[in-house]
DNA sequence: ATGGGCATGTAAATCGTTACATGATTCT
DNA sequence: AGAATCATGTAACGATTTACATGCCCAT
C-alpha cells in the first residue's frame, strides 16, 4: 500500500486536491510511480476515513467542488513511521528492454525504430526535467532536488547508451 | 499481459522449466520485471492451453517431475507480432526514491542509513551483473549483452550519485 | 543437522488500470 | 472552433503478491 505514502508525502508539503497530486506525481515523481486517478482518488478517500487527512470543500459554480486535502497529525505520524522502515526493492516493468532483449527476432528496421523512438521519448523526458529544475524555487527542499538530479543522470546515461547502440547498428548495415 | 511475452521470449532461447525461467528472469532480466512463481506458473499453464508452448514431463524419483516447456510455431508467431508493436511506457515503483523525496521528515542518521544501504545493494547488484557478463559465452546474442550493459551503466551512474550525496551529507554534519 | 537449492503449485487478497461519465473554462 | 486544462469519481476487469503446501538432495 505504497500509494498511501505517496499521497501522504505530497500532502505533507502543502494541502492539495487530487488533481494537483496527480500532476505533481506525474512530474517530480514520475520515476517513483505512475499512479492514475483510479488509484489516487480511492486512496484519498481511504486516508480520510482513517483520519490521516482532512478535507475542505471549496464550492464553485457549475463545476465539481475542489476538494482540498491536508495531512493531519495522525497522518504525519504514520508517514514518519513508514519512513523509518527500510524501503522495499524497486519494482519495474520495462517492455522496451524486454523487446530489446528479444531483438534477434526483429528486422533491423524495426529494431532501429524501437531505438529511435526510445531516444525521442527519453529526450522529451529530459527536457521536462530540465524545465522542472529551472522552475524550482530556491525554497525547494534539497532532497527533492536530489531526486530530480537522479532522474536526469539516469536519462543522460540512457541516452548515451542509446546513441552508441544506434551508431553500432547503423554501421553494421 | 506482458509476462506472457517474457516467458515466450525466454523459451525462444531454449526449452526450460518454470524454475529455470524464474532464475533467468531474476538475473539477466531483473531490470525488466520481478515476476514471482505465482505469476510465472499460471502464465505457463495459460500458454500451454493456448498452444503457444508445448510441455514434456521428465519424471524423477521422489521429486516433482521437471516440466520442460518449449515454444511452438504458434508461440513464435505471437512473439514476433508482439515485438512489432511499440512498447508500453516503463512502469516503476521505487520506494527508495520516494523516501528520499520525503527525507526532510527524517533524522540525519536515518537518512544516512537509507543511503548506505542503498549503496550496498546497488554494489551487490553490480557485482552480480559483472559475474553474469564474464560468464556469458561467446554465443550470447549481442542484444542480450546490450541489456546487461544498460543495467551496469545505470547502476554505475546511481553509485556515483549516491557517493556524492553521502559525501555531501557527511560534510554537512 | 542446517541451510540452500531443486521443483511444483494454489488461493485469497490486494492492487491497479482502463474505460466510462460529466461538463465548464480558458487558451490558441 | 477546437484543444487543453480543470475537476470529480466509479465499476469491471485484470494482474500480482503473499502465504501456504510439500519434500528430497547436497554441501558444509
Amino acid at each position: 500500500m505504497s500509494h498511501r505514502y505517496l499521497v501522504l508525502g505530497l500532502l505533507s508539503e502543502k494541502p492539495m486536491t487530487g488533481y494537483e497530486i496527480k500532476k505533481r506525481a506525474g512530474s517530480a515523481l514520475k520515476s517513483v510511480t505512475n499512479a492514475s486517478y483510479g488509484t489516487l482518488y480511492p486512496t484519498l478517500h481511504r486516508l480520510l476515513e482513517d483520519g490521516a487527512v482532512r478535507m475542505e470543500e471549496h464550492i464553485q459554480n457549475q463545476r465539481p467542488a475542489r476538494k482540498v486535502y491536508a495531512i493531519t497529525e495522525r497522518g504525519q505520524q504514520e508517514l514518519k513511521q513508514w519512513l523509518q522502515q527500510p524501503p522495499n526493492d524497486d519494482q519495474v516493468r520495462r517492455e522496451f528492454l524486454l523487446k530489446l532483449f528479444m531483438a534477434r527476432h526483429l528486422e533491423p528496421d524495426s529494431l532501429k525504430t524501437l531505438l529511435l523512438q526510445r531516444r525521442e521519448s527519453s529526450r522529451a523526458r529530459l527536457d521536462s526535467l530540465e524545465r522542472l529544475r529551472t522552475t524550482a524555487s530556491a525554497s525547494t527542499p534539497p532532497n527533492q532536488v536530489w531526486v530530480t538530479e537522479y532522474d536526469m543522470e539516469m536519462i543522460q546515461t540512457e541516452l548515451k547508451w542509446l546513441d552508441r547502440l544506434i551508431a553500432g547498428i547503423g554501421a553494421a548495415t
